[in-house]
DNA sequence: CCTACATATGAACAACTATTCATATATTAT
DNA sequence: ATAATATATGAATAGTTGTTCATATGTAGG
């Protein structure tokens, strides 16, 4: 299947792929890892998790907010419900809308904290 | 655009959406952040982040972990660079891959900080 | 210079995903 | 019960993305 044939000194770094190969998490475990980075990875679900930093939101203010249809929006809170990044409250007919754990705040600061430097670098 | 007008009754979070609007981060940098967690999404590159944890790594070592062809980890690599996640250390005929700044290993601990909840949560 | 090897990259195709549109469910008020 | 509003969801489509294949670049040695 893959191409590694192509190393022919395979043994080259054979202690450091052993030692890498063992303490590496398992594919289910890195499946998980990238599909929870991929719902991170979307403009729209971006920015409601960055709007729900602050302050809890329903369905019509996040539309409001980010000038998207409610179905819009509502197909991507189900996603970030699905991964327990946000959470709900029902109040009548409302759905209120909150970030799922701290897990949540840390990964978007820090991953601002990178962009920054990024931007700085640019310039 | 929107069917925001399906809400009627739109001063009834206002002040909550005026005051969001106001902390939130404009579309530049959520875009930038949608994108820096893009590229954390994806198995192969969350594999090769992973495997960088521990140890620099050539391509062809990296090739040969994951059991994939030289190309395709190649063209992730270079997704990671583009995005500062991993810098390089050229040897020779030889490219050294490690883990660009701290962030990237902060995100993925917190990542998998959270899907392990996760999955004690589904028991 | 020529060969061999390691890595990089362009093009194409298959697989995936976000939005839209239509419709369904749930809650409240009349 | 009916109407009205808020949210949810299924299907379809347009746009995006990861891998493969072919090829190119860069480096070391003969």
């Amino acid at each position: 299947m893959a191409d590694n044939l192509e190393c022919e000194i395979n043994n080259l770094h054979e202690d450091n792929i052993e030692y890498v190969r063992e303490n590496l998490l398992d594919n289910y475990y890195s499946s998980k890892l990238a599909l929870l980075f991929k719902v991170f990875g979307d403009d729209t679900r971006v920015r409601i998790l960055l709007s729900l930093l602050n302050k809890e939101l329903c369905v019509c203010d996040i539309s409001s907010l980010l000038n998207m249809t409610h179905s819009a929006i509502s197909h991507q809170l189900k996603v970030l419900r699905d991964m327990n990044l946000v959470k709900t409250r029902k109040d009548g007919k409302e759905v209120y809308y909150s970030l799922g754990d701290d897990h949540v705040e840390v990964i978007l600061n820090i991953g601002i904290e990178h962009i920054m430097e990024e931007v700085n670098d640019e310039n």
